[in-house]
DNA sequence: ATGGTGGTCATACCA
């Protein structure tokens, strides 16, 4: 079995996790990052989680909002938190993994979504999401001497013109202004971040993890967005084996707005 | 230009 590391935006861990119990036993990640668990961290479903073989699991929850957790069948170790623009909020955890001989740092971010006007003068939800990618930039890919490094989760931004239903038709919307595309792209490049889903899939086809609730059909108008990445050091590009998005999750019984991403790597 | 759905916690807030 090669290594793998899925990241989710699950929405509520605590009601959907007989969907991620389902995931776990189909698709059998080494590592599931999950976003949005929106529970508070006496109340997370360890158990359930042991009993489906990831014995290792690592949480940084709040009470109805936010909050991340990294569970893995591998031990974790040297877990740790950073806060971000001073708010004692749960959006980010990093981990350690072993794989293929590599030291593995694994960050789980959950990035403010930014509300709905992109004016971070009269927004301070858009300011927040704007600093928070700011100080995102302290996050370099690190490497070499035996480690590598992996940054997964929801950043709730779309960067490409194919990571949108419509390009055009989105400049104006929270999750695709060029502020949030650039600042992205800026970030990921000067931390030496791959973008491995974009490794694996050319930038000229579409590409989407995210469909809203709101939709009437969201399979039949397909307005989608690619918010969930799966980022890592430039030498687990050569070890890439694949990337899949698990659309079909987002048909499931009561599913999240947000699917699995999974990436598989040439590592034991 | 508007409202559309869903989760939390118990009423508005957030996505």
């Amino acid at each position: 079995m090669p290594f793998s590391v899925a990241t989710w935006n699950i929405n509520s861990v605590r009601l959907r996790l007989p969907l991620v119990l389902q995931f776990l036993q189909d698709h059998q990640p080494d590592i599931l990052c999950l976003q949005e668990t929106k529970c508070p961290d006496d109340l997370f479903p360890r158990e359930a989680f042991h009993e489906a073989g990831y014995a290792h699991i690592e949480i940084s929850g709040q009470k109805g909002y936010h909050g991340v957790a990294t569970l893995s069948r591998r031990p974790l170790t040297e877990p740790a938190r950073v806060g971000f623009c001073n708010i004692a909020d749960c959006r980010h955890l990093s981990t350690v993994v072993e794989a293929g001989g590599k030291r593995i740092r694994i960050h789980n971010f959950y990035v403010p979504a930014g509300g709905d006007e992109p004016d971070p003068e009269i927004n301070p939800k858009f300011a927040h999401k704007l600093g928070f990618i700011d100080e995102m930039k302290a996050m370099r890919a690190e490497f070499g001497e035996g480690s590598a490094s992996l940054l997964v989760g929801d950043l709730n931004i779309a960067p490409l013109e194919t990571d949108v239903w419509s390009h055009k038709q989105l400049l104006k919307v929270v999750s695709h202004t060029p502020v949030e595309t650039e600042g992205l792209e800026n970030l990921r490049r000067s931390g030496g971040w791959s973008d491995l889903m974009r490794h694996h899939i050319p930038p000229s086809e579409k590409i989407y993890t995210w469909w809203s609730y709101r939709a009437a059909d969201w399979r039949a108008a397909d307005r989608g967005r690619r918010l969930d990445h799966i980022w890592g050091s430039p030498d687990l590009e050569g070890d890439l084996r694949d990337i899949t998005v698990l659309k079909e999750a987002r048909g499931w019984e009561r599913p999240s707005d947000h699917v699995p991403v999974i990436a598989r790597f040439d590592l034991d």
